[in-house]
Formats: structure tokens, C-alpha cells, sequence
DNA sequence: ACATAATAGTTCAAAGATGAACAATAAACA
DNA sequence: TGTTTATTGTTCATCTTTGAACTATTATGT
């Protein structure tokens, strides 16, 4: 009995997913180094670059947002806030909810982590025409879809 | 002063390479949670294949091919040699170095994750055509060149 | 209105990952 | 040979992330 027949490593799909995998670990990880001076990381950009598109939302919204546990935000927020980036104010009609924005301090240190955050893209993406660029962008916003309800 | 005039939302290649972070986000949130039955963690189904593919490499190799330190490594595999999936044993040769390779019962239980990962990654990329998929594959592999010695 | 269920956020303990410092071994070189 | 430098793996302290249990608040249904 042969369990080999169809390895996966034979399989394109396979090998080419494992591509995908091996380039989004080794970005995080560069950037995790080049936003080192700006004393942040990447999950720490993350909540300031959500916050920035969607100012005004929940602590549960921004969970969601970021695929992680409503616990990490609680962990993450203090840090932040503590910092001056953000602010967290109850909600008037429900008062569970605390909604979230960015202060001026955390505006601008976005922006200056935003330009790191670019040029690491741009290094990588270079390589690919914009016609390749979007049909990955497109592929990739499908597989979203098809796995955020399964 | 307007420090908005490009920003990176307006950039195909940000939007785009977000979407790719995004899929390889929440398709390792998935594998985690389609692995739990076989009480295997996305971290070391990655440890078991490589070892498959490559017997006898040394943690080092493991550490670098997984773009993890080697801390890490050390406190990986204790769990997986206890469970008796993998063997180490220290290299004739090279005192410091310790081989590592599976177990028939290592082998026979990364059969059964490839079974879940492979049909995940089907689920994935069914959407994509087999030339978009080598498309993607190449890019990334790009990328991660580009990227591994920056 | 009242009881029940659902939701937002927090706390806490456990597990994971990281990097610096360390011991043992091997390599380089004077 | 003998000394210095590199490499392999481990240990340890620290930081992150996670999920379950908990409190407070709102929604639902009778």
C-alpha cells in the first residue's frame, strides 16, 4: 500500500501555496526589523492602521478585523494608549462598548511607520507587473472569502 | 502640509500584497483548528515535513529552513521525540550536531495531515486557474529571494 | 415586567516564540 | 601544537498569543 501515490509536493497548488506561506513569513519578519527603530511591531501597526481607516470602532470590530482573540486587544490596547497613540472612550447609547481612534501622535507615528511598511512592499512587489500584482490581489481576496466562513 | 497625498491605501501594491498577508492569515487559522483532531499544530506539521523531505538534516538546518531561531527548535521537538514521531541522534562525525528523521509512526501521521492541508490548499486555490496559480507560485518565490538577504 | 440569552470587554493561566548568554565541540591559523 | 574564533544546541527570562471563565450591559421572548 502505497500512501505516496500522490504526494503533495507534487501537487502545483501545493507547492505554490507553500511559496505563498514561506514570502508572508519572511516579510513579517523584515518588518518586524525595520519598524524595530520606531519602537513598534507589526500587530502594534496593525491596530494603528485599522484605527486609522475606521475611526470610532469597537475593541470587538478591531478583533475581528485583525483575525485574533478579543484578549489580544485587551492586551495590546494599554500599550498604546499609555504611548498617547490612541484613545478609548465608552460609547454613550451601550455601555459596553469602547470606541476606538487615533490621537494626533499616533496619526503622525503611523504615517512614519506607514512609509517603512511601504517601501518593504514595494521591494518585494517590484518584481511583478501591475497586471500580475492584481491578479494576485484578486486571487488572494477569494481565498479570504472562501476560508472566513468555514 | 499634507502628508496624506500618497498613501498606502491608494497603492495597488499595498492593497494587495494586505490581501495576500491576510489569506495566509486566516488559511493558517483554519489549519490550526482542521489539525486539532490529530493534536498537531501548524508549527510542527512544518517541523515533520521537512524532516520528511530532508532525514537527517540537523536543527540548524531545520531552524533556518523554518525561518525560526534555533531556540525554537529546541523546544519543538522534545514534545514530538516523547510522542515518538522523530528520532535524534548525535552525528559520528560532528559531536555537536544531532540528525534528525521520523518515526514509521511520524511518517504515518504527517500522511494524515497532508491529507488535511492538501485538501485545504485545494479548497483555496480552486479558485484560481492552474497558470494563475504558477503565476502566484513564481512571484512569491521571487519575493522571497528578494527578501531573504535584505 | 421578568427571565433568559447574547454581547463587549477583562482577567488569568498556559502555551509559543524570541534573543541573549552559555557549554561543548570543531575549525582556523599562528 | 596551542590559541582564537565559529558553530551547534540548550537554558532562561521576557514578551505574545490564546481560550476559558468572569462581570457588566443590552437584547430577546414570554
Amino acid at each position: 500500500m502505497n500512501n505516496k501515490q500522490e504526494l503533495p509536493w507534487d501537487n502545483p497548488r501545493f507547492r505554490n501555496w507553500v511559496a505563498v506561506a514561506r514570502a508572508c513569513h519572511v516579510l513579517e519578519r523584515t518588518l518586524a526589523v525595520k519598524l524595530a527603530p520606531l519602537d513598534l511591531k507589526p500587530a502594534q501597526l496593525d491596530v494603528l492602521m485599522n484605527l486609522y481607516r475606521h475611526p470610532g470602532m469597537s475593541q470587538h470590530d478591531l478583533a475581528r478585523k485583525l483575525l485574533v482573540g478579543r484578549s489580544n486587544i485587551t492586551m495590546l490596547l494599554p500599550q498604546l494608549e499609555a504611548r498617547g497613540l490612541l484613545r478609548r472612550e465608552g460609547d454613550e447609547k451601550d455601555k459596553r462598548i469602547l470606541r476606538l481612534a487615533l490621537t494626533e501622535a499616533g496619526e503622525a507615528l503611523l504615517m512614519q511607520a506607514l512609509k517603512v511598511h511601504m517601501a518593504l512592499i514595494e521591494k518585494a512587489m517590484s518584481q511583478s507587473t501591475p497586471e500580475q500584482c492584481d491578479m494576485i490581489g484578486d486571487q488572494m481576496r477569494k481565498i479570504y472569502d472562501v476560508l472566513k466562513e468555514a
